[in-house]
DNA sequence: ATAAACCCTGTACCAACTACGGGTTCAAGG
DNA sequence: CCTTGAACCCGTAGTTGGTACAGGGTTTAT
């Protein structure tokens, strides 16, 4: 198939793949004779291992590492499950720190939608530090 | 003071300052006859504020504006409450999205220490398309 | 044969920094 | 006064994960 139609079905725009492929995310697939790449049923299947592991958090980096396991076989599941632990951490990590801007967040628009006062406590929690803990 | 003082007491590395002041969020600051730049107080409250709109997840663009808005004073109240609301809005969403990541993750992982499965779930998931609504 | 649709490469751009190289200035000690 | 070493200067390039052109060449359908 052209990478139109490898576009098409995986919701991945051209740009994007050609990308993959400069980094070594994808492989180069092979050309016409005019040079136009053409891909078969295993670059698809490739690259949604490749977006459905981005979707989920995992860095580029992490992704070529999971590929790289997944072509050895043997031996890689538990290699694999500590990847996904990790990357389960990291996202539980964020949504933590995450958490705690929105506590701050809130608390800040609390205070602003009291109304009936002088100077704009948003703008005061920021210069004067009302929470440093914070980031 | 000098960058390097203002550096220490912000905890914001000196190049970052710099960029900032390249990039108009932070004001040039004079000069000494040999060229190093001299802050006051002011430009350490400043600072101070982009750190914090920062950590709570504020763009530099939203930065610029609250601190325009800063500089106004009169009738900003209320702007600025829109912008924090607006930011708060997104830092809920980017939760759920985590969430919802946190939540595959967790699963596959859980399949995977079941044991004794003879293909990595994992890797099978990701291949095969275990869930398509992410991302 | 020709036009439309598609594809090619290379480069530049986005946020929000960080790092580096090569040179200058400042403050302190001798 | 001179030297030394830390601190500072500027400009540029790299990072991550793409996106967006420009200016061409190829394919496909009529």
């Amino acid at each position: 198939m052209t990478i139109g139609e490898l576009s098409k079905r995986t919701g991945c725009i051209i740009e994007t793949i050609r990308y993959y492929e400069r980094i070594g995310v994808m492989p180069a697939p092979p050309r016409t004779a005019g040079g136009h790449r053409i891909y078969d049923r295993d670059h698809l299947k490739r690259l949604n291992f490749v977006r459905r592991a981005r979707a989920l958090g995992f860095t580029l980096d992490q992704v070529r590492g999971l590929l790289a396991l997944a072509d050895e076989r043997e031996t890689s599941c538990a290699e694999v499950e500590r990847l996904a632990r990790a990357q389960l951490d990291q996202v539980r990590a964020r949504i933590d720190d995450l958490g705690r801007m929105e506590g701050v967040l809130d608390e800040m628009v609390a205070r602003c939608a009291g109304g009936s006062v002088p100077e704009c406590p948003i703008l005061e929690a920021l210069f004067d530090g009302g929470d440093e803990g914070v980031g």
